[in-house]
Formats: structure tokens, sequence, C-alpha cells
DNA sequence: TTGTATGCGTTATCAT
DNA sequence: ATGATAACGCATACAA
């Protein structure tokens, strides 16, 4: 059995209310008192008990994060952000990690359960079910990474469209013009403004879009190895190839090495997102640098506001990217 | 407000104990009842208050999980172990995450203020005090990746020393004999083990230890890259080196490479973990294997078995890592 | 300034 | 099988 406002309030003598001000810094306390109830906090080893607190006063001071997986530095990144963050604020975080959306409402559930202040979603929707759900439950909520069309809750982004756009244009200033373009499936907010990006980028130098240059997959770098795979051996030539991210990016890489191409020789290579490893010598991949960590401390920022202030609007965020030059991609002579 | 029991109770026209057997899943509930209550659940969405929960029965499904840094794929590999694994089991993570081991305390006050039912320790242990605060507190804990010396507390660790010795045995076995040595800080469990099984494998093989070749550095890229830079510009010959983990291997590797050298013409390297990262290519490290994500979850488990069965003694699990042979390393004629 | 009493949501004990 | 009630640890309104 653990230390409590019990133990405390006998070991030194003073009522629990009394303890319990100490506990609350309210000041109507007398030094006395103060000092003595001080005294066997430390000398018990006492830790306040946030169940029984949460069940007064309805804070918990712990918030739910979810994630789809952590083998893509992108959300450890985010993780980071977030946890730092909330333990600045004194919140506590609880992780919750998979793939398949299909059990995100599970998840949703358990972290309720466990009493999260708040929930913050950086996983792909599959639909709005789960904002229903969440609203329903009446639970602050911020989703990372996506924004939902005609919902009014808050997120925080990236500009998507606008990585993408940058990313492309890069490559056609570089002179390519055969591009691929590896990326999530369309079901996806961000994929789909990637796409769009994409897209724009090459209707405004005038350069036809190719379906045959298009690909889909898991953001993942076996589905950026299978995307590759799939398009060397489709019958279209290209020069480069733009992933929707940089996991998606490295999978495809290993996929055009393995194939005997080279990087950059063969194919200038892009991803979105700058991880860590996208730096490191042997990868050198240019991309479009992502915010993650600054994603997720915003991210807990405004559902700490959320939490403080349930009445407050929604909150929106949007960040932008920036081109990280390396190595992965070299200037060629337009083929006319 | 949150649904309550009250509310179930008022909505299904039954008492709040007849909802609460429903809920702990007590046989002794008509099918009649049983059937009004899951109704009002369903249609009133009905979540339970874990922490109302937690205060008559001492159970708060959760568990504390405290890792140095996210960073490192070892380190979200664990964090994916120990995630679900205890999700399997119906327990949520409350995660914690700080380099800098002077937190620790906090962060385990922290968590347990929270209610975790316990804790899993990953990071550097400074010194014992850590664990007596949390014997003190009475919490089930386990350390992951470290013991601590004439501790009886459980753990689960790798074979750090028979991973160095393995390590180093092969590139003995490949004709090297001026091997390079990078690794953590001499207060770390796992830092001291490797050190051993280097120094073991050398003697074995009869080739003398040099003080001259061996670093020590913080376990991270950076860490690596610097002892990397030392070490070369010292004045003793090498033409192999292990590091002690991965993370410290690519970073030696890219501090090499920038000197002009090239691996693994002038130096095989290797680390120890086989990240995600190790297999990539350009990166291509030999390493060895260290089962991250089911060290993470042989962790849960017996931190699991540990919290139902608070009076069971500690439990250890070792398990050994295994040679995962990449190109990073080559075969030479020893000069003699 | 201090102590007493009440309630938060839930489970368990005790009657019925 | 069911319901009333106490108890869990804490904060607070109220009384002193």
């Amino acid at each position: 059995m653990r230390v409590t406002i019990k133990d405390i309030s006998r070991y030194s003598g003073v009522s629990t209310s009394t303890v319990s001000r100490v506990l609350t810094k309210n000041p109507k306390v007398s030094e006395e008192a103060l000092r003595k109830v001080q005294e066997a906090i430390d000398a018990l080893g006492y830790i306040p008990n946030s169940a029984a607190r949460s069940l007064v006063n309805k804070k918990r001071g712990m918030i739910g994060l979810i994630v789809p997986e952590l083998e893509n530095p992108y959300y450890t990144e985010i993780i980071h952000g977030v946890e730092e963050a909330a333990s600045a604020k004194g919140f506590g975080t609880a992780l919750s990690c998979h793939m398949d959306s299909a059990v995100d409402k599970q998840s949703i559930f358990k972290l309720l359960e466990l009493g999260v202040d708040g929930i913050i979603h950086a996983g792909p929707l599959q639909n709005d079910q789960l904002i229903d759900y969440l609203r329903m439950q009446k639970v602050p909520y911020v989703l990372l990474g996506r924004k939902l069309k005609g919902s009014d809750c808050s997120y925080v982004i990236c500009n998507d469209f606008q990585s993408a756009y940058q990313a492309t244009r890069y490559l056609l200033d570089l002179g390519h013009r055969q591009i691929g373009f590896l990326f999530g499936k369309k079901n996806s907010y961000s994929s789909i403004q990637k796409y769009h990006g994409y897209l724009a980028a090459l209707k405004d130098a005038g350069v036809p879009a190719k379906e045959a240059l298009i690909r889909t997959g898991s953001l993942s770098y076996r589905g950026g190895y299978e995307a590759a795979e799939d398009l060397a051996e489709g019958q279209t030539e290209f020069t480069a190839v733009l992933s929707g991210n940089d996991m998606m990016a490295i999978g495809a890489r290993d996929a055009f090495l393995k194939r005997g191409l080279s990087i950059p020789e063969d194919i200038s290579l892009m991803g979105i997102d700058d991880i860590f490893w996208a730096r490191v010598r042997g990868i050198d991949l240019t991309t479009i640098h992502v915010p993650q960590y600054e994603m997720g401390s915003k991210c807990f920022e405004i559902l700490w506001r959320k939490i403080e202030e349930p009445q407050s609007g929604p909150e929106h965020c949007v960040l932008d990217g920036h081109l990280m030059e390396r190595s992965s991609c070299r200037r060629i002579t337009p083929a006319m």
C-alpha cells in the first residue's frame, strides 16, 4: 500500500485537508504546518495519487498519443516533440502504436479508459467515424499530419502540397522531364495533397503528367522498394523519382541500386520529411525538410489549450517544409 | 461530463451494482439485465473510468516505460516490443524519454503519480539510488539492457560480453590484428561488458590489446563520429573498428568516409544491435543482431508477472546476439 | 488558519 | 439475482 495523505496527516499531526492544502499550494497554511507536512512528505516518500485526484477535479495530467508505427523516424521525432512539450507542462504521455486503423477505436477507448485529458492522433484516418467518436466522447483532440475536409477540428500539418510542388519543381529545374512519383494510398489527405503538388508543378512547367510514372504503395521502405521495382519494370523511361516520404525514397533507392542503377547518375531521387537517416553518408538524400519535432510540440500546445479552455475554437497550424539539397539528384540536359 | 455507471443504471433501469457486475463479467447477472445493460452501454458510449476503478482495486492497467532517447532505433524497437506485449494484455504504456539520468527520479515520480502498475527502465543507470527509490515505493520494475551488480532486481539483457566477443572474434578471423574499439562511458554495465568481451577475444587470440586503439564516447552517431575522428588522428595504425552499437558505428563510418577512407577497403567496420538502418544499401553494416523487439516484449511479460504476483522472486532473461554478416568488413592478410 | 464532511466513479460486502 | 452501502485517495465547501 502506498503512502497517502492520511499517512502524512498522521505523521505530521495535522488534518488531511491541511495536507491537501499544502499539496495544492493553497496559501492558507501556516508556516508551521507547511514545514511539518513537507517533512512528512519527504520522510515517507509520498507521491500524490493522480487517479484519486482526477476523480475530483477531472484532470489527469496525461494525454494520449496515437501513431501508426515506430520504424519511420518521422514518427519518433513527432513523439519526441510531443513528449517534451507535454513533460514541460507536467503532462505524461500514453503511447498507442498500431498500423491498422481498424483498431483505432479500440485504442482510443483504451486511452480514454486510462483517463487521458486529450488525444493526439498522428496516424492515417480512414474516415470520419473516428472523429465522430471523439466528438461524442467530448475529448479534446488534435490531428497531426492530416486534416479532415469539412471538419472543424484542430490540426497541425506540414504544407504537403507545397512540399511536393517544391520537390518536383527542383527536379524540373535540374532538367528532368520524366519524373516518377511514388506515394501513399490515395485515401490519405497528406498523400493526396502531395499528389496534387506534384501534378501542379508539372503543369506549371508545361510538362505533361504520365499515369505510367505514378505508383502508390505503403509509405514505408518496403512500399518504396516495391513501387520502385514496379516503376522500373514499366516501359516508360524516367530520369528522376520523387517519393512521398523519405522511407519510401530509401526503399526505392535500394530497389534501383539492386537493379544496377546508380543514384544520381541514372536516377535522381528525392524524398520528403528529412528524417535523420537522409543525411548520413551513403544515403545522402535530397529531400524536403519537414519540422517533425516542432509539429509534435506545437500539436501538444494546441491540445493543451483545448484542455485548459474546452470552449475554445479549433486551432490550425500549417508549417512549411524547405529544400534540403544533398547528393541524390543531378542536373541533366532534357531530352527533347 | 462523461457517461458513468449511474447513467447506465438509470438508462437500463437496474442498479449500479448490477451494471458493475456486467462490467466485471460477474456471472451472477440475469440474461435480461445483461442485455439491458449492454444496450445502455452501446447507446450511451460508456467508457469505464479506470481512475475510479484503480481506487478500489489498485490496478491501473498501465505501465511506465523509460527510455533515454528516440533517435536510436534500438530504443524504438524496444518500445514497440513493450507496447505490443502490453497492449495484448490490455495494458497501456506511458512513455518517458530523457537522456539526463539526473531527472530519472522526477520521471519515475511522474509515472508513479500517473498510477502505473510497474516500470520498465531501459536507460542508463548512474547508480543504485534509483533502485532504492523504486524499492521504497514498492513498485514492480524491470531493467532493460542492464543489470545491477549485487542487486536482485529483474532484468532482460542481451549478452553484451558475448556480442562484443563474437564481433571481435569475427574481425580477428578475417585477419585483423589492429582493431579499434569505440564504446560508451565506462560507468554503464552494458558498455563494460562489451569492453571485456572485446578484450577477452583479443586475449584468446593472443593479440595484445592497445589502449591507443580504444575510445569512449556517447553511444550515438555523434559520439561515434567524434571517437572515430580521434582514433584516426592518433598515431596507431588500425585496419578494423568495432563500435559499441550501430549508431556509433554509423557515425564512425561517416567520419572515416569524410577523411577519404573507404569501408571496407581501408577499414573494416562493425557495430552491435542490428538496427533497421544497418541493412540498407549504402550502409550495409556487419553487426551483431540483438533481439530488440523480443527484449521489449519479454521485459513486459516479466513485469506483468511481477504485477500479478508481487511476491514472486526476480526473473532474469539473457538473450544472445548473433552475427549478421554484411559488407562493411573484408578479409586481410595480417601484417606480421 | 484549521478541521469535518461530502462527493468524485467504481467495486466489493452485505443484505434481501 | 439484485440493490443499498461502504470504501478507495483526494480536494473542497463549509463550519469553527
